[in-house]
DNA sequence: GTCTATACGGCGATAGAC
DNA sequence: GTCTATCGCCGTATAGAC
């Protein structure tokens, strides 16, 4: 319930959270000290304790606010669709979205997740709820597009989500890197894995193509 | 220049090197001070300056030592296969293997991306290097048991590649995490790929089934 | 080649003024 | 609620003994 102007404590803490997703995406968490995160978001250091107790504290405040906004951006996108086509391409569509525009809070997940989560057991709680959150999503929308259960399709969660961490990673190596075409692929796959779950006449995988026979053109 | 006799002592470099793996996987670049090293490794600390020059050099050296270690496993694995459906076994195979036997080397390289290639140029570089280094291995892979150039081969490196990197951030979350079922998945999802690719007429890949309605064709 | 000893800046965290 | 001032520890890195 946003109130007017005289609530300065919130703005604050959210100046804090602002900066300190940015910096732990960009930095790791054990990379960013509090020094720096007081001087990014122009407060002194001790509002920090006083608004997270200390800095774990705002790891799990920072965790939360990003695997929300992310989460609660997809499922929007993929809202309202008229049949499984356009859902499929509404959802990848607000994926991209948030890898283009946010594509911080998808970096910093993935980031705790091999940093911290080790050591900390709240935080790998934490992660596992989000991780969970988010296929549970791919699931849920799957059965509402398709208005059916798919069978295993935490199988094709854990494919998607996959990835698009892998397009996230593929980011930092080459900044230059195709999105059209990524997606274009995850799209065919995850059309492909829902294909072959729901007709499992569907025996395409069992073989690779004989080939080397007939046809093979590399180009030309 | 070596003044006598004894030259810089091999085992000692290896032993940090040993350390310095194990603790930057698990705890990344930052997390890790260079007195955990000297501790783990049973040296004093200014050994790790004498043998690697500053922490930046030792680093270098463990991405190095790890990169050449998981790629030149997987390609041992891959080779003498006698068809295309025995290399691919092979392949993920050697890929399984390092996962289970050596986790941390995979998670290694992908902590490392995440956290510091934003802000070493070399290390950016090097990255960038061996993920094409082990992503040039997966199409030439696939060119020497299919026996001709798959088309956009660099698109199943990078999707196989992704599905790896993801099974490791998987594993962080979910020890448990079946690899039975991730590995079979990855494999369809490759035969799928590459078959597509080789035969442009299977347009399974344009359309989700219609809710139910009959499916699509795979092959005559 | 490997050690002991040390410099010194940055770290997380706290006390107390206003 | 937010600030200034400060504590004690750990970080990377270096000098010099053996």
């Amino acid at each position: 319930m946003p109130r007017g102007p005289y609530r300065k404590s919130n703005v604050t803490r959210e100046k804090i959270l602002v900066a300190a997703t940015e910096l732990f995406a960009r930095h790791g968490y054990a990379g960013t000290g509090v020094d720096r995160l007081a001087e990014k978001s122009c407060i002194a250091k001790t509002a920090i304790y006083y608004h997270f107790g200390n800095k774990e504290g705002l790891l799990a405040a920072v965790l939360d606010r990003a695997a929300s906004e992310w989460i609660e951006s997809i499922k929007q996108s993929a809202d309202r669709a008229e049949n499984a086509e356009e859902a499929l391409d509404r959802a990848l569509g607000g994926m991209r979205t948030m890898v283009e525009k946010k594509p911080w809070i998808m970096k910093l997940l993935l980031l705790l997740t091999l940093e911290v989560v080790d050591e900390k057991p709240e935080i790998r709680e934490a992660m596992t709820q989000i991780y969970l959150r988010a296929r549970n999503n791919i699931v849920a929308g799957l059965r509402d597009a398709l208005g059916f259960e798919v069978p295993k399709a935490e199988e094709v969660g854990n494919a998607l989500l996959g990835l698009l961490q892998a397009i996230v990673i593929g980011l930092e190596l080459a900044p230059r890197l195709s999105l059209d075409e990524a997606f274009v692929n995850i799209r065919d796959i995850i059309v492909f894995m829902v294909a072959s779950r729901v007709d499992p006449t569907l025996q395409l995988s069992t073989q690779l193509p004989p080939a080397m026979a007939p046809t093979v053109p590399t180009r030309g």
